[in-house]
DNA sequence: GCTTTGATGCAAGGCGGTTGCAAGAGCACT
DNA sequence: AGTGCTCTTGCAACCGCCTTGCATCAAAGC
């Protein structure tokens, strides 16, 4: 088990949390499969994994760990959110037509943070929602 | 009736469209009352001045007004997107806690455009997502 | 191992749309 | 004004993505 997925399991404990298996499940996925999944993607990889488990346990992990600030979501036009570990903190480009994403350093965003916040008082949180657009392949 | 839904008017006529009564009353809507409605808006304006027309025929004029290129929707996060007359083109800063919408011109997202799309190809819809944040009011 | 309390499974419900179909209504043409 | 072609509408069902109420279960502390 990795060093994240042992810190995301003390932070649930801290936190009066349990550490039952799809908690685990969830934290094993994003910690080390996959970095984008969709609660879709949760869905069917535990389901392939251990049967049984309903996707509203699912849902209702994703919310725990989202209030204990461990992972977030990212809106992404049309489709699902997704969702990754905040240890990898970075935005999004989705692509319109073919939905793939490219990951960039938050750094990319600073210029523009410091023009909003100057101008309009307004902090954007780069990460919750991404940026939309065309993609190398599809242009 | 605005020069604006005069040409929209026209340019849904070219497209072979018919200029009904829904139609009209999105346009107007559009074109003179708040500039950024979302679906339910639109849908509860109508009904309030001309009761019986069916929020699915809304969501149609909407789409139909879309392919058009006359108006266009902005994904704002969690709740629904909301729509403007695409010749009041610009982008979009949404506070994720009083849901409060300000219009930025989209010069200013010129450079981090420039950046994306020499270093991924990338081309933004600096339109087509909201950028999410918080506001100088809830901060 | 017992108890406490958070977590789960199930099924229903909700929001934000989308869609199939038969009936209705613009618009061009006469 | 009437005719007819085709676009548009209303209705109701449906869909994707979640959320929620409730009775049951099980993790963690004792």
């Amino acid at each position: 088990m990795s060093e994240i997925e042992k810190s995301v399991h003390q932070t649930v404990r801290d936190a009066g949390g349990r550490l039952t298996v799809p908690t685990r499940m969830v934290v094993h996925l994003l910690a080390n499969g996959d970095l984008h999944l969709t609660a879709d993607d949760l869905i069917a990889e535990i389901e392939a994994r251990t049967p049984g488990i309903a996707p509203s346990t699912i849902y209702r992990v994703i919310q725990r760990l989202t209030e204990l600030e461990v992972i977030e979501h990212v809106h992404s036009g049309n489709g699902p959110a997704f969702f990754h570990l905040k240890v990898h903190g970075h935005a999004h480009l989705v692509c319109n037509t073919c939905g793939s994403i490219t990951d960039i350093p938050e750094s990319m965003l600073a210029s523009l943070s410091k023009v909003l916040d100057s101008t309009y008082a307004f902090r954007i949180d780069p990460h919750h929602s991404a940026l939309l657009g065309t993609c190398s392949n599809c242009g």
